[in-house]
DNA sequence: GGATGGATTGGCT
DNA sequence: GCCAATCCATCCA
């Protein structure tokens, strides 16, 4: 393993590869990476604590039945959830807002978790104190990370991460900085139309964290 | 070459 | 709580 941050570490593509539930739940407290390379400036990394996520397991899954059905011809841009756990699978929706997916499990079964929400960890310390206070101001400051949409615009996500590896070559990748936050399981959003997978509890959150929605 | 429908968000009734 | 915005992969004629 190598060494980013301080008492960081990258998590590998490999690590992506372990069954798609405990990725999704480990993944709660990672901080995600993404390098920001702007026109005439140094490159920088912006740091976001993961606080939500959902998972996506398998042919079973009515939600993946229905995106790989879109390519019935049996190549849809879903099919990359086919691939060995390690890499994005990026994917725009409503054509408005882009969704950051990471293929993970094993390559026999299409599995991907996609990453809900999340706060900038250089903010971290600052807005677990302010958790005790209840400004609107505040909230309004860490909402700018609650839903995949805000997320994927914040961070500059592209479609162009599509099928690259969770590494820093490709701009994007997960540090582990051994936060180990209390997670809770909830039903996944957004997702009626897919049967009776849609109540499976396969959302993942950061126990009673301010950025996330009530429900 | 044209039609369709989203793993969402934010603004308005 | 309802609904329009807006892109593009995919499907159908």
């Amino acid at each position: 393993m190598s060494k980013a941050k301080t008492n960081s570490i990258i998590l590998e593509p490999s690590w992506f590869a372990r069954p798609t539930c405990v990725v999704a739940a480990d993944l709660i407290g990672k901080v995600l990476c993404r390098r920001i390379t702007d026109t005439d400036s140094v490159p920088k990394v912006l740091r976001v604590r993961i606080t939500e996520t959902e998972a996506y397991i398998g042919e079973q899954d009515g939600s993946v039945a229905a995106h790989l059905a879109k390519g019935k011809k049996g190549n849809s841009l879903a099919d990359i959830m086919y691939a060995e756990g390690g890499v994005f699978y990026t994917y725009l929706t409503y054509g408005v807002h882009l969704m950051l997916n990471l293929v993970s499990g094993t390559a026999e079964s299409p599995e991907s978790v996609l990453i809900r929400a999340g706060f900038l960890a250089e903010d971290s310390e600052r807005l677990l104190e302010e958790q005790n206070l209840s400004s609107d101001k505040q909230l309004t400051h860490i909402k700018q990370f609650a839903g995949p949409g805000k997320l994927t615009k914040r961070l500059q996500i592209d479609r162009a991460l599509y099928g690259s590896s969770i590494a820093p070559e490709s701009g994007v990748w997960i540090e582990d900085d051994g936060c180990l936050p209390l997670v809770s399981l909830r039903p996944r959003i957004g997702i009626d139309y897919a049967g009776e997978a849609a109540d499976w509890l396969l959302r993942y959150v950061w126990t009673a964290h301010p950025s996330l929605s009530k429900k």
